[in-house]
RNA sequence: CGCGGAGUGGAGCAGCAUGGUAGCUCGUCGGGCUCAUAACCCGAAGGUCGUUGGUUCAAAUCCAGCCUCCGCAACCA
């Protein structure tokens, strides 16, 4: 009989940057899943890998000093390292840069468009030179370019475009008639709303990016990244190409993990894609929740990124991977501080688990020497416990099927806190006494050890550094935890154990934390000097500046900038981030819309003298005509800071 | 009136489609035990279930309004 197949992916990640904990979260989690899913005899392909091309890569490599392709090359042995420290089972790494992967793409963007699903247009939009990047006019800040903040102008280019459009009715039937197709459900009417708001087009390709795969029929486009990166789960398999062969045997794909970020993606334009080339789809998208810092989320710029390479070192590889299973609700945010990780390591991991372990072997070492006499005699107590383990499996293949991982995990040890109860109930040191009780003593411990066998089993999913070391101390073997024994209780033969090392060593709360702050205190000193230093550098021209295209003295001079005093300000209803001034430019009143409201309330700003273009052209935003625009800073944290000017005179030309 | 989710003991969550003892984990306090990693086991304290009304014999649970938070969208001249 053929084994039943499993296909697992987790996003491809963009290795711009080292990955934090958050992408090791989405990778642990199917990393739990697929081995899961193995232990119960299914046939897993487990799928990881790196989307590498885009203008993001090539300014990084640029700024390195490196092709793009070095760079991402350092990056990537980066990432499998720390996949090897976490553990990672992946079973196969797809790099978007790998030729096979290339060579596919291009076959699905030639054949989209000989069947006319990708069609040649032109991409409209606002230019922005040095960036080499268009933008949508919603796109802009201050109408200037989001990423640089330079001039934009409008600009028109060739682009290939998917029909993303002819699409719409496909898919909202799709979310119908699977119902669990977008997991988890709530996030669904989001996809629908969208859908609804009417879908656009898709530009799939570009010519001003040139770290891309070529279009082959057209060699000035690159593939965009939807059909380059998406098509990652399919190419992986061999769809389309020689590398691998085994699309038709794990296509489709049973489950995609995505961040609820990209679910958007994986939810519309992935299907739609795949309807277009007429391939089955997926058969779930789960989107996860973040793991977030207190005070928000992870960001490089702010500092609070958490290293699972520094966790890892200090606490161990598996309590690292337990807390991330453990602690978010799955589909929910999940918050990651260092008292809740130090917590959940003493409480599940240390005293009930290791010191259920430490306990059991103690007792057998102590009263038998370390191996069970054949001998025993059961009792009512033991029922519990018992029925406990036999409906185990029960319980935690419907979580993990249901992607419940925490539950699942909640299930296992309930066992283990069982078992530690059991303990107390049948006082095997009472027993011990009595040279009478022992075929009683060795039924209890031997209950203990092939409850500890239930668990050990399942928790190989998850803590698969650990169940070798418990496995070990207790004398099981690989035969004794395999999934088909956990069917029922009693599988293990002769009991042989030997107490070793503890398997997890309890944390001091207190004494953890203060070494932690001084660390972090540490570092911060550190960053601020490098920052320090950097700033001392940055007289020099830095290779984006050198980007800055030159202007004429004329065009400088086209921009009038005068000062001006808010004689009034309010918030625009219904809109986050806009402020309503009134300004007095000497000569009149006008009103100026802002998009600062999320920095500044209208109160600070009343009675302020500022700096504003005066001759910007009108423009209407949410049923107001904003004439001009008030002159702010970008602060270092993405915020933005008004330029006070309070002590010149209204009216006044700065230049 | 853009769409959607959520507000439950100190913290984090479950319960709500099928109204009727408010449950779990952590923390706190008290007790027990000594095999074990100062661990384990038992017990207790602690909640007007966001708010105001309504339906009902009975509402955390159903209905309406309001407040607050969070996604998505919009918006950042």
């Amino acid at each position: 009989m053929e084994r039943k197949k499993f296909y697992i992916t987790t996003p491809i990640y963009y290795p711009s940057d080292n990955l934090h904990i958050g992408h090791s979260y989405t990778t642990v989690a199917c990393d739990s899943l697929a081995r899961y899913k193995r232990l119960q005899g299914y046939d897993v392909m487990y799928l990881t890998g790196t989307d590498e091309h885009g203008q993001k890569i090539q300014d990084k490599a640029l700024a390195a000093g490196k092709t793009p392709k070095q760079y991402v090359d350092d990056i990537v042995v980066g990432i499998k390292e720390l996949w090897d420290l976490l553990d990672i089972s992946y079973d196969r790494y797809i790099r978007t840069t790998d030729d096979y992967h290339v060579e596919a793409v291009q076959k699905i963007f030639k054949k989209l468009y000989d069947q006319g699903d990708i069609y040649k247009g032109f991409y409209e939009g606002m230019y922005c030179k040095p960036c080499e990047t268009f933008w949508t006019a919603s796109q802009l800040v201050d109408g200037k370019c989001p990423d640089c903040g330079r001039d934009v102008y409008a600009a028109k280019e060739d682009a290939y475009f998917f029909k993303l459009s002819n699409y719409a009715d496909r898919l909202l039937k799709l979310y119908e008639d699977v119902p669990n197709f977008i997991q988890p459900e709530a996030r669904k009417n989001e996809m629908i709303s969208f859908i609804k708001q009417g879908l656009q087009d898709l530009c799939v390709s570009r010519t001003t990016v040139k770290w891309g795969i070529p279009v082959t029929f057209d060699p000035d486009h690159t593939v965009y990244v939807w059909v380059d990166a998406l098509s990652n789960y399919i190419t992986a398999l061999g769809y389309e190409n020689d590398q691998y062969n085994d699309y038709d045997k794990y296509w489709p794909a049973d489950i995609h993990m995505v961040g609820k970020e990209i679910l958007r993606f994986h939810t519309i334009i992935w299907p739609a894609m795949l309807m277009a080339l007429d391939l089955p789809l997926p058969k779930r998208v789960f989107g996860h929740g973040w793991l977030l810092l207190e005070g928000g989320k992870m960001s490089k710029s702010v500092g609070n990124v958490v290293d699972p390479v520094v966790l890892c070192k200090r606490y161990g590889v598996d309590a690292v991977r337990y807390f991330l299973l453990r602690e978010v609700p799955f589909g929910n945010d999940g918050v990651y501080t260092n008292e809740s990780l130090i917590a959940r390591i003493n409480s599940d991991l240390a005293n009930d688990l290791g010191n259920l372990v430490s306990r059991s072997a103690a007792m057998i070492e102590k009263y038998f020497d370390g191996v069970l006499p054949a001998e025993r005699e059961g009792a009512d107590l033991d029922k519990e416990l018992i029925e406990l383990c036999e409906g185990l499996t029960a319980k935690t293949d419907k979580y993990m099927d249901d992607l419940s991982i925490p539950q699942a995990l909640a299930e296992i040890f309930k066992v283990v806190q069982r078992a530690n109860k059991y303990i107390d109930e049948t006082q095997p040191w009472v027993l011990a006494k009595d040279e009478a009780n022992k075929p009683r003593l060795a039924a209890v411990l031997y209950n203990l050890v092939e409850a500890l066998r239930f668990v050990t089993t399942l928790l190989q999913a998850y803590l698969p550094n650990t169940t070798p070391k418990i496995a070990a101390q207790l004398g099981y073997t690989a035969d004794d935890l395999k999934y088909e024994t956990l069917a029922k209780f009693g599988h293990l033969g002769e009991v042989k154990v030997q107490k070793g090392e503890v398997i997890f060593p309890r944390i001091d709360a207190a004494k953890e934390l203060a070494a932690i702050a001084k660390e972090e205190a540490e570092k911060k000193a550190a960053r601020e000097a490098a920052k320090a230093k950097e700033e001392a550098k940055a007289a020099e021209p830095v290779v984006e500046e050198e980007k800055v295209a030159e202007i004429t003295y004329d065009d400088f001079a086209k921009v009038n900038l005068i000062v001006g005093e808010v004689r009034d300000c309010s918030a625009v209803p219904k809109a986050d981030k806009l402020l309503n001034l009134t300004i007095w430019d000497g000569k009149r009143e006008r009103t100026i819309l802002s998009g600062i409201h999320e920095w500044y309330e209208p109160e600070d700003l009343k009675g302020h003298k500022v700096v504003i273009v005066d001759n910007l052209a009108p423009r209407k935003m949410r049923g107001f005509i904003s004439e001009g625009m008030v002159l702010s800073a970008d602060t270092p944290d993405g915020g933005a800071q008004v330029i006070f000017v309070d002590d010149m005179t209204p009216g006044c030309k700065v230049r």
